[in-house]
DNA sequence: CGGGATCCGACTTGATACTG
DNA sequence: CAGTATCAAGTCGGATCCCG
């Protein structure tokens, strides 16, 4: 982590427990949410950018930069002018959709336990 | 990142999506480890904090502060002396092991995927 | 349009020492 | 044993400017 997020491949190379490796690729800040718009769209840098609320440039190319090394991502450019890349899954990137799900359908349950709470 | 880790409650308090809110709770970079190891085990400070190289025991504290914010872990004292200290999960934060199980999973399967890469 | 480069502050994290 | 206090270091992420 988170992330705070990249552990790098010199340190310990094995984790302590494989749970970490998983947050290594999608934890942190921004990754959640671009997999998460990733998850049934084609986006183009732009659009992702809109559905990204205050997501900065730079951050956002990193953040790609990072989940496309990882495997996760596909980058394709169209030397247009202007410019076009879309981004979308790869299939290894699909396996980790019901990773996912499964956070989310967990946020959803804690979401409510917290409502109630108050 | 996960953590960079904990979304104030000021900053807009719905998520975009709820994967961010499981994240924010056992994202980063001890929360998932400790939780790890209290999945099958009640343990004491000390212990803990052996079986998580290097961290400090300021960071140890803030970290489980948190998950018991949180709700996900109980903090059971005993006045004794020496002063004995126990961490467990609760009731609810018992529920987040399938979610961990699927990272886990998901990690192994991604670990080995890089290793037939290279 | 889709970025890269640079700078900078705020927040996180770590190391170390100390205490009830 | 189970922490707290203090200080230093590192990291994250945003702002701004620029380019092909």
């Amino acid at each position: 982590m988170i992330t705070q997020n990249k552990t790098t491949d010199t340190d310990n190379c094995n984790y302590i427990c494989p749970v970490e490796a998983t947050l290594d690729v999608i934890g942190g800040k921004w990754k959640p949410l671009i997999l998460w718009q990733l998850k049934d769209d084609i986006l183009r840098f732009n659009s992702l950018q809109q559905t990204l609320p205050g997501i900065s440039p730079k951050m956002l190319t990193k953040q790609l930069r990072e989940l496309e090394e990882d495997g996760i991502v596909k980058r394709e450019m169209y030397p247009e002018i202007p410019p076009r890349v879309e981004y979308s899954l790869t299939d290894f990137g699909r396996t980790i959709i019901p990773v996912l799900e499964a956070l989310a359908q967990w946020g959803i349950e804690y979401m409510d336990q917290k409502d109630t709470m108050k």
